[in-house]
DNA sequence: GTAGCGTTCATACACACGTTTCAATCCGTG
DNA sequence: CACGGATTGAAACGTGTGTATGAACGCTAC
């Protein structure tokens, strides 16, 4: 029954799933508009309604087809990693179970490198839609990874634990979204050739101590003792409170004063 | 001269400074639209082209009185303490003198804590308008705060040292923007009677791990090499690759055979 | 009291957005 | 060749945006 699939010049509906997948990755949700999307991808404006019925349907589809292999095969490793080892695992690899298979799957394929920005743009980016999107589809993952996680810390207090992996994803995200993290793998690679596991465990030795570092030590506490106090000593005398938004002093609306006539 | 400062019914401007620092504060600059400022400050629509000349100008005059007198404390304290500890610091002591001055500032004014999620927000918004101001006004700050990370790690070279600053205040700001800090803050406070000091130091016993921790240990090069080969015999066979577009098998527009009509 | 300045108001403009419509095209099937 | 469904094309709609304009208002000073 699939005769027609590939009927007309036809291939429409891929390009335009990887003109947005390049536009979100550049600029994230809300800068991508249909115009962009179909002059990237070469086609007319109706055709993002024509082949999906809107834009968040066209995305939908896009997040779905790079996240839903991605999450199965983070459930399998982490289901896998439980079976063989039911004695419990430690913080460190649950983590490599999250990055293990996103690092796989961005080898693989030709998307290559682009994935990873994309993951980082999907996790950080701030619009409503994307947000919903995630916590609609992936919660079971998530309730998963974070069980995984609080057998693996069981000293810490689940509150807290949720807090210091938002903490956690927040800087990972924030970091692959640019481009810094590229440039990171590049430098490492030229610097020594080094190991995918040499560098996956550098990348999971920064995050798990966010995850398991014990609270703040008497000593540390001392330390910011003395800095409160250089601070109270050193602070400008108090601008009076609030008062601060009053910043025009007479006349004529002050933009009009400054020089910026210009531009 | 300054007579005529409250003719009229007039705060107009401070009053639209408050709504956009709340709809900010709500949404980031792209979901700051002048209509709902003005709405929100109960002033007409003109009023902000006439009070500031434009809607940048408006938000640089709001980031201008928030973030100049924090960074000024700021440095101000770096300057006080390098002097006052000629034989150096450490990096936990750099990271305390980034948040004592916020930390000071958001107890005493009126604003309380809308000014530590004010913060999370101008870090974390991915808007060009405040990634360029931030970059354009506060390079001197951050050059500062940067030399005094690089003597406090003087083992880590410079273009590591600036990831790792990357991904800890990636985390840090993610964390501040939402409404997660201000729980941690009064669940801790709650708990029991906890001295700021301590919980500065929490806060920064979470951060410095990330710029203090060691390369990945052989140990943990291990973990994440049995995790490799438990991901590639556990993966499902390679899905054909990147053929992963082509998910319409046949016929008209797959959203219209789908039961989603409604809505 | 009236002239003048600072401020507010209603309204309009030009543009970009997502969506819709309907005619024009393509191409396999009869 | 001609029919018909799948696809593309050009143009328009309604809404929301930032900005601009000019009249009306309030107050102070002469």
């Amino acid at each position: 029954m699939n005769k027609t699939q590939r009927t007309g010049h036809g291939d429409t509906r891929k390009r335009l799933l990887e003109a947005t997948e390049w536009l979100f990755i550049e600029g994230g949700y809300e800068a991508m508009s249909l115009r962009h999307i179909t002059a990237r991808a070469g086609a007319n404006l109706a055709a993002v309604n024509y082949h999906f019925g809107s834009k968040e349907a066209l995305m939908q589809e896009l997040l779905s087809q790079r996240l839903d292999p991605l999450n199965l095969d983070r459930l399998q490793l982490l289901s896998a990693c439980e079976q063989q080892h039911p004695d419990g695992l430690g913080a460190a690899a649950v983590l490599g179970m999250l990055f293990i298979p996103a690092f796989r799957l961005s080898h693989g394929n030709t998307s290559g490198p682009a994935f990873i920005r994309l993951l980082g743009r999907v996790y950080s980016d701030p619009s409503l839609f994307i947000r919903g999107y995630l916590q609609d589809h992936y919660r079971p993952i998530s309730g998963r990874f974070f069980e995984a996680f609080s057998r693996a810390l069981p000293a810490l207090p689940r509150q807290e634990l949720g807090l210091r992996l938002h903490f956690a994803l927040k800087a990972l995200s924030g970091m692959l979204a640019g481009e810094d993290m590229q440039e990171l793998i590049t430098s490492i690679n030229k610097g020594a050739t080094i190991n995918d596991a040499e560098l996956l465990a550098r990348l999971i030795s920064l995050l798990s101590p966010i995850l398991t570092a014990p609270f703040g030590t008497p000593a540390q506490v001392k330390v910011i003792e003395q800095l409160l106090d250089l601070d109270r000593s050193t602070a400008r005398i108090d601008r009076a409170a609030d008062t601060s938004h009053i910043a025009g002093e007479s006349g004529a609306p002050q933009w009009i004063k400054e020089g910026r006539l210009a531009s």
